[in-house]
DNA sequence: ATAGGGTTAG
C-alpha cells in the first residue's frame, strides 16, 4: 500500500492533473485546470480531457462540455462513453442524444453501457420515436439481449406511454432480474394500471424472485391508488419482518399508502419513525393531512418542515394550498401563495392557480376568485382554473356567473362531458329545466357520456366493486334489501333525500331509483352487512361524492353507530355520529 | 493519469 502510493506520487500527477482532481465539480476551478492543461501542453491527453468533460457535466455546465468536445481532436470510445454517461445521469437528456449522434458520426462503436445511458435519456424525454431508433441501433449492434439494456428499454416504453412495447421487451427477456421486474411493475403503476402492477408483483413472487425496497415502492403506490389497505399492510409487515432497508422513498411510499387508504395515524407513525426525511416526505405528510381535512395540522407540519431546513418546492405548495382550500384557511393560503414567489423564487403554475381559485371559491369569495383569474395572462387562464371557478359558482348558487363561465369552458373544451354535467346542474338548481334538457340533448348529439361512478371496498382482503344500480354482485338481493331498511331508519331519524340535480341519461321514473342506489350507498350497505360492529368502513370512490349520499351516510353513521370513511376523487370524508370531517365544506 | 449500468416515493 505504502509502496504503491510512493509510486503514484513520484510518478506523479502533473500540476494540470492535480488541479483537475482538486477542482471536483466546481466550474471556476475546472476552467483553471483547463488552462493548466493547455499551458502545460497536455491538451492532447484524452484521459485528462475525459475527466474534464465529465466534471463539466456533473458541474451542470453542459455548454462548456459541448465547447470542450469540439476542441478534442480525436475523441475515443472511452471519452464518448464517459460523456454520454455523465450527461445522461446529470439530467441533460437532449445533450446525451446529441453526443451519441456525434459518437456515431465519428464511427466510434457504442457499447451496452452507451445504450443504457442513451435509452435512459430517451426515457427522460418520453420520446418514443427517438427511443425506437436507438432501440434498433442496439439490436443491430447485438445488445438486444443485454439485461441492462432491456430493463432500460422497459422503462423507456413505459415512460413514453407504450405499455405494450414495454411488455414485449419484458416478455422477450430470457433472464429477468429483480430490476427487470421492478421496471415492469413500475411501468404498470405509472400508467395507472394498478391492478396489473400488483398482478406482476404476484407473478414475480411465483417465480421466486426476491422483491426489494424498490419493488415495494411501486407496489405501495399501486395500493394507494386502489385503496388496497390489506395488501399495503402486508407489505409493511414484510418489510419489517425481513429487515428490508426502509429508504426515504419506501418510507414516503408507506406514508402515502396509509394516508390514501384512510389510516392517518399509521401514516403519522411511519413519518415519526423515519430517520431521514426529504422534501418529498414532507410533502407527502402535508398533503395527507390536507386531504383528510386537517388543515391546521398540515400548516403546522409545513412550518416544521421549513424550521428543519427543508426547502419547499412547487409540489409542496400544491399540497399546502390545497390543504388551505379544504379547510377554509383563506388568510394562510393567500400568504403562502405570495411567499411562494417572494420567498422561494418559485413560479406558480396552473395547479397553484387552481388551488387558489378553489380556496377563494369555496369560501364564497367569488368576486375575488374571478378577479384573480382575470389578472392572470391569457395562457395562464387554463381550463382547469375556470373549472374550479365553475365549481365555486355551483356551490354558492351564483347562476349568472356560472352559466357565463360554463359557456366559456365549453367554447374551449367542447368534448369534456364534465363541463356539460356541471352546466346542467347549475340550470337544474336555478329551476331552468328547459335548459337542462337542452344541455342533455347537446351531450347526446356530441355522443358524450358522463363518467361512470363506482365505489370499492375491501372485506376480508377481497376488493368489491359497485356501480350505480349495479346488480352484478352475488348478494345483490340482501344488499338492496338492507340498504332499503337503512334508508328507512335514516328517514325516521330525520333524513330527507336531497333533491337530485345530477344529469341523468335515464327516464324520469328511474331517477329516484338511481339516486337511491348510488355506488357509495351500495358499498356502505355491503360493508355494514359483512363486517362486525366496531369495524370502520372504508370506501374508495372514483368521482366526487354527491350531496345526497353525503347526507345519507351521515345518518347511516348515527343509526348504525359506525365510523365510515369515504375517499372521493379529491379528499376524505370521515363520517361519525352524524357528522363529516369535511364540515360539509368540500 | 479516464467509467462502468437498468428499477423507486409527493
Amino acid at each position: 500500500m505504502e509502496a504503491k502510493r510512493q509510486i503514484t506520487e513520484s510518478f506523479g500527477h502533473s500540476p494540470a492533473h492535480q488541479a483537475l482532481l482538486r477542482a471536483g465539480s466546481r466550474i471556476r476551478p475546472l476552467q483553471q485546470a483547463h488552462a493548466h492543461i493547455v499551458v502545460s501542453g497536455s491538451h492532447r491527453s484524452l484521459a485528462l480531457l475525459t475527466k474534464l468533460l465529465t466534471s463539466a457535466c456533473t458541474a451542470g455546465s453542459i455548454g462548456y462540455a459541448h465547447r470542450l468536445l469540439y476542441s478534442v481532436p480525436n475523441p475515443d470510445a472511452f471519452l464518448f462513453n464517459s460523456l454520454v454517461k455523465a450527461s445522461s445521469s446529470s439530467g441533460f437528456a437532449i445533450d446525451t442524444v446529441f453526443f451519441y449522434h456525434r459518437m456515431r458520426r465519428c464511427r466510434v462503436s457504442p457499447s451496452s453501457y452507451t445504450f443504457t445511458s442513451v435509452i435512459k435519456a430517451c426515457a427522460d424525454l418520453s420520446s418514443l420515436g427517438l427511443g425506437k431508433c436507438v432501440h434498433s441501433h442496439a439490436l443491430a449492434c447485438g445488445y438486444g439481449s443485454d439485461r441492462f439494456v432491456q430493463a432500460a428499454l422497459v422503462t423507456l416504453y413505459a415512460k413514453s406511454g407504450d405499455l405494450g412495447g414495454a411488455r414485449t421487451v419484458f416478455d422477450d427477456m430470457s433472464e429477468r432480474t429483480v430490476v427487470a421486474w421492478n421496471s415492469m411493475i413500475s411501468a404498470y403503476e405509472q400508467n395507472g394500471c394498478s391492478r396489473e402492477a400488483i398482478g406482476m408483483f404476484y407473478r414475480m413472487r411465483d417465480r421466486s424472485v426476491q422483491p426489494d425496497s424498490t419493488t415495494f415502492v411501486s407496489v405501495l403506490s399501486a395500493c394507494s391508488q386502489l385503496g388496497a389497505l390489506s395488501l399495503g399492510c402486508w407489505v409493511h409487515d414484510y418489510v419489517v419482518n425481513n429487515g428490508l432497508d426502509v429508504t426515504v422513498a419506501l418510507g414516503t411510499s408507506l406514508i402515502n399508502m396509509y394516508a390514501r387508504c384512510g389510516n392517518m395515524s399509521k401514516a403519522q407513525e411511519v413519518f415519526d419513525l423515519m430517520n431521514e426525511r426529504n422534501v418529498v416526505t414532507w410533502t407527502a405528510i402535508i398533503s395527507a393531512y390536507g386531504m383528510h381535512g386537517y388543515g391546521s395540522q398540515a400548516m403546522e407540519l409545513f412550518h416544521q418542515m421549513k424550521a428543519r431546513g427543508s426547502r419547499p418546492n412547487n409540489v409542496t405548495f400544491v399540497a399546502v394550498l390545497s390543504a388551505c382550500a379544504h379547510s377554509g384557511l383563506v388568510q394562510e393560503g393567500r400568504r403562502e401563495y405570495a411567499s411562494m414567489s417572494q420567498e422561494y423564487g418559485l413560479v406558480p403554475g396552473v395547479e397553484h392557480h387552481v388551488c387558489l381559485v378553489d380556496m377563494l371559491g369555496r369560501a364564497g369569495l367569488l368576486d375575488e376568485a374571478y378577479k384573480f383569474i382575470n389578472e392572470l395572462n391569457h395562457v395562464e387562464q387554463a381550463p382547469a382554473v375556470w373549472t374550479a371557478m365553475l365549481g365555486a359558482c355551483k356551490m354558492h348558487k351564483n347562476f349568472d356567473l356560472g352559466v357565463e363561465v360554463a359557456e366559456r369552458l365549453l367554447a374551449v373544451e367542447p368534448d369534456n362531458p364534465g363541463h356539460y354535467v356541471m352546466l346542467s346542474n347549475i340550470y337544474a338548481l336555478a329551476g331552468r329545466m328547459d335548459r337542462v334538457e337542452m344541455v342533455r340533448n347537446k351531450m347526446i348529439r356530441r355522443r358524450l357520456k358522463k363518467q361512470v361512478g363506482y365505489s370499492t371496498l375491501e372485506v376480508d382482503q377481497k376488493t368489491h366493486l359497485f356501480s350505480m344500480g349495479d346488480k352484478s354482485h352475488l348478494e345483490t338481493n340482501a344488499i338492496y334489501q338492507y340498504l332499503d331498511e337503512l334508508i328507512w331508519r335514516c328517514r325516521e331519524a330525520g333524513y330527507v333525500p336531497a333533491p337530485d340535480s345530477v344529469l341523468h341519461e335515464l327516464e324520469e321514473e328511474e331517477r329516484e331509483y338511481a339516486l337511491r342506489y348510488h355506488s357509495e350507498k351500495l358499498a356502505v350497505a355491503f360493508g355494514l352487512l359483512k363486517t362486525s360492529h366496531g369495524t370502520t368502513i372504508r370506501i374508495v370512490k372514483n368521482l366526487r361524492i354527491c350531496e345526497d349520499c353525503h347526507l345519507a351516510i351521515k345518518y347511516i353513521s348515527i343509526v348504525t353507530n359506525r365510523e365510515i370513511i369515504v375517499r372521493d376523487r379529491l379528499r376524505f370524508h370521515h363520517f361519525k355520529d352524524g357528522h363529516c370531517s369535511c364540515l360539509d365544506y368540500w
